[in-house]
DNA sequence: TGGGTCAAATGGGCGG
DNA sequence: CCGCCCATTTGACCCA
């Protein structure tokens, strides 16, 4: 895996604008769909298994996870027939600290540890792949926030000015959560 | 109760 | 085909 760093996409604010549309179930994934869910029911084994609401429209039954997910969104995602919720996991204090345990002593994991690890969690092997995965994302993205905000400290010289130094810790944090809507490739950095 | 934030999950693209 | 990165969506939670 490289550690290489794709220029930060643009996006036309017709983009921007469009992605919430973008997100409307689509039938085409349906089968794809249900083969990942089976791939799910495989992972979880005999400790838990857990359908999406999608699939489950496409007639397969959906059961409980066994971690923290409440259930009152479980029970109330299936209330409104045509509108189908995706259900998300709340993983465990225990979990998580048992997930960045090993992620602090290893970025990736193999296969057979990652299985052990799943066994050991009680998390099917897609979630810990999955939170890996998001995991060295989040890290790498706080990396270069913090390398990008010591650039704009050095370039503006601001570090003595308290009002434009903490409109400058603002811009970072709004950075970090969306880059995409920033261009910064003027004197301050704008909107798209 | 609405807005902000966090993080699990999705999906596309890519490489091995 | 699988795992990865990346960008994004979205459910859950928190707080003013």
């Amino acid at each position: 895996m490289t550690d290489t760093v794709k220029p930060r996409t643009s996006f036309l604010i017709e983009d921007i604008l469009s992605i919430k549309d973008t997100t409307a179930f689509n039938g085409k994934c349906c089968s794809q769909k249900i083969e990942r869910c089976l791939q799910w029911k495989e992972d979880s084994g005999k400790l838990s298994e857990r359908l999406y609401p999608e699939e489950a429209a496409c007639g397969v039954q959906r059961e409980t996870l066994g971690t923290s997910s409440t259930s009152t969104s479980e029970s109330s995602s299936f209330s409104s027939p045509g509108k189908q919720k995706r259900s998300r996991a709340a993983f465990t204090h225990l979990q998580v600290l048992e997930l960045e345990k090993k992620f602090n002593h290893q970025k990736y994991l193999s296969a057979p540890e990652r299985a052990h690890l799943a066994t050991t969690l009680r998390l099917t092997e897609t979630q810990v792949k999955i939170w890996f995965q998001n995991r060295r994302y989040k890290t790498k993205r706080k990396q270069q926030t913090s390398e990008f905000c010591k650039n704009l400290y050095k370039t503006e010289d601001l570090r003595d000015d308290l009002v434009q130094s903490s409109f400058i810790t603002s811009f970072c944090k709004a950075y970090e959560c969306r880059p995409f809507l920033w261009d910064y490739s003027g004197h301050w950095p704008t909107l798209w």
